[in-house]
RNA sequence: GGCGACAUAGCCAAGUGGUAAGGCAGAGGUCUGCAAAACCUCCAUUCUCCGGUUCAAAUCCGGAUGUCGCCUCCA
């Protein structure tokens, strides 16, 4: 597959160096808050190549870590009066909840920073014995910016340019403004351990580093992570890394694009601002899922509950036709009349198709265009009286279902079963419209009597109440059903 | 100020040299007691603007305008 490689800034073909491993690596959360949609956005991407990946036959040791002590921590921890620890444990906590109805599949390991303090002292060690790092007399550790060269290549910044920008803040013994922290000496009431250096903490960038070169053979094949993240963290990583081992940190970094609100990015301070619940407070994780998807991921995403009330509308009509499918297959006698084989290679183009967009930088959004292809052609079949009872008609709904569950299981979306699916997402949708479905249940028993004595002026005046509640009926051979209009 | 990304129909959005996917909305039709859903048909001679390269440009190059991001914690 052809993946864009943020380092060379162009989309380059992926291959794993080692056989049929690839080794990835994303950087996780900071537990201390809830996530919101920009997390969900990054999660869902490198959560569909890691499905993506390993459906095309690779093992994938995917690894992501959790920040669970950092400044943001302490900080919150102070706030409440928690421990640290409490409040990361809580947070990570809360994350698998959210990453659970996301339907996000847990990486192969999730280490956690307080638990790798050993391999980041030795890490440490290791750059101020090779120059790269000198301590302070306060007990900080810096590395040395300017020692590594090659610094900026992937954010394509040259030091001089960011020196203009970097000062040192008051209190720190910095030898240059571009030095970062490698270790941080603890202040009084801050948790810390011990090191050569004194009573300390990791610095931020450190952990990526010293786990990643834990948990897989550098080079990566894969490091992900948000955009933002480029610039400084994934620099510093990069020059933590390759200063230490003198290989090659990661052969592809990928970065996700940012979701932003009203074409701004989502911030706390601008009050724009949504977590994960706020979200599924309203819609079903699927919709929010699926609307992460419609995108590409390397495009600014920009959120509204308009767009995800479109999207939904989206993932409705493909349930719909998978129900209407699943109803044509609970028929036990079918035809042998003939079937045309235009429709079945038709959908051969369409899974060759669905295949060549996820292999171009995993484009789901032109993947989901044909997918939308593949329900019209389960509509059309559907449709032809003759073409839904044959035989050969039958064997297309199967493939076509095997075709749904291979997609779905790419995209980790369509994996619910679709009659039950359609009935929850509806109610998700009446109790966003504030319907009661137990009303709309006597009043569609009403007027199915009304119906049955052909008196249609009452029929209908019961269908134009219910309409004045946002209830559209449709009637069908079973008996109405109904949806929020 | 430095670096970078983006600009495609009413809206959302794929498409990186061969003549504009898909979704939502809209119009007409089939079906229906009438509707709805579903299905069929239609809906960008054109991709922000101006130049250039090419047999051929939404796609490559230069310039303009606009929007956003990064340069500080940030997915």
């Amino acid at each position: 597959m052809r993946l864009y490689n943020t380092l060379h800034r162009k989309k380059e073909e992926f291959t794993p160096q080692h056989d049929n491993l690839v080794n990835m690596y994303v950087c996780g959360i900071t537990a201390y808050d809830l996530c919101h949609i920009g997390h969900a956005r990054s999660s869902v991407v490198f959560d569909v190549l890691f499905r993506y990946l390993k459906h095309k036959g690779y093992e994938v040791n995917f690894i992501r870590n959790f920040t669970d002590i950092d400044d943001k921590i302490i900080k919150r921890a102070a706030e409440v009066g928690k421990e640290a620890s409490a409040i990361a444990e809580q947070f990570i906590g809360e994350f698998y909840v959210d990453m659970d109805r996301l339907a996000i599949q847990r990486p192969s390991v999730e280490p956690k920073c307080t638990a790798h303090i050993p391999e980041m002292l030795k890490l440490t060690q290791e750059l101020i014995d090779k120059g790269y790092a000198y301590p302070t007399p306060s007990g900080d550790v810096y590395f040395k910016v300017r020692a590594f060269e090659g610094y900026g290549k992937l954010s394509g910044r040259n030091i001089d340019e960011l020196e203009s920008g970097a000062r040192i803040e008051p209190g720190e013994e910095k030898q240059d403004p571009l030095d970062f922290a490698l270790w941080k000496g603890a202040k009084p009431g801050e948790p810390f351990w011990e090191s050569p250096w004194g009573k300390g903490r990791p610095g931020w960038h450190l952990e990526c580093s010293a786990m990643s070169e834990k948990y897989a053979a550098l080079p990566l094949d894969i490091h992900g992570g948000g955009q933002d993240l480029s610039f400084p963290h994934h620099e510093n990583e990069i020059a933590q890394s390759e200063a230490a081992t003198g290989k090659p940190f990661a052969n592809f970094w990928v970065h996700n694009g940012f979701v932003q609100i009203n074409s701004e990015k989502m911030s706390k301070s601008l009050g724009n601002f949504f977590t994960i619940r706020d979200i599924l407070d309203k819609f079903l994780p699927e919709t929010l899922r699926y609307f992460l998807l419609t995108m590409h991921y390397r495009s600014p995403l920009d959120f509204s509950f308009d767009a995800l009330e479109e999207a939904e509308k989206g993932v409705r009509r493909i349930y719909a036709a998978l129900a209407q499918v699943d109803a044509e297959l609970a028929k036990t006698a079918w035809k042998k009349s003939p079937f045309p084989e235009e429709i079945d290679a038709e959908l051969a183009t369409l899974a060759t198709s669905f295949a060549e967009a996820m292999e171009d930088d995993l484009n789901t959004a032109g993947a989901l265009g044909h997918v939308f292809s593949a329900v019209r052609l389960a509509g059309r079949v559907c449709e032809d009286k003759n073409l839904r009872k044959s035989e050969g008609g039958r064997e297309f709904f199967l493939r076509l279902k095997a075709a749904f569950k291979e997609w779905g299981a790419i995209l980790g979306i369509f994996e619910h079963e679709p009659a039950a699916f359609l009935v929850e997402l509806r109610n998700n949708r009446a109790a966003r419209a504030g319907i009661d479905p137990a009303r709309v249940q006597e009043l569609l028993d009403a007027r199915q009597a009304a119906r049955k004595d052909k008196d249609f002026a009452r029929s209908d005046a019961i269908r134009d109440e219910l309409l004045a509640m946002r209830v559209e009926v449709n009637d069908t051979p079973q008996g109405a059903t109904w949806d929020v209009a």
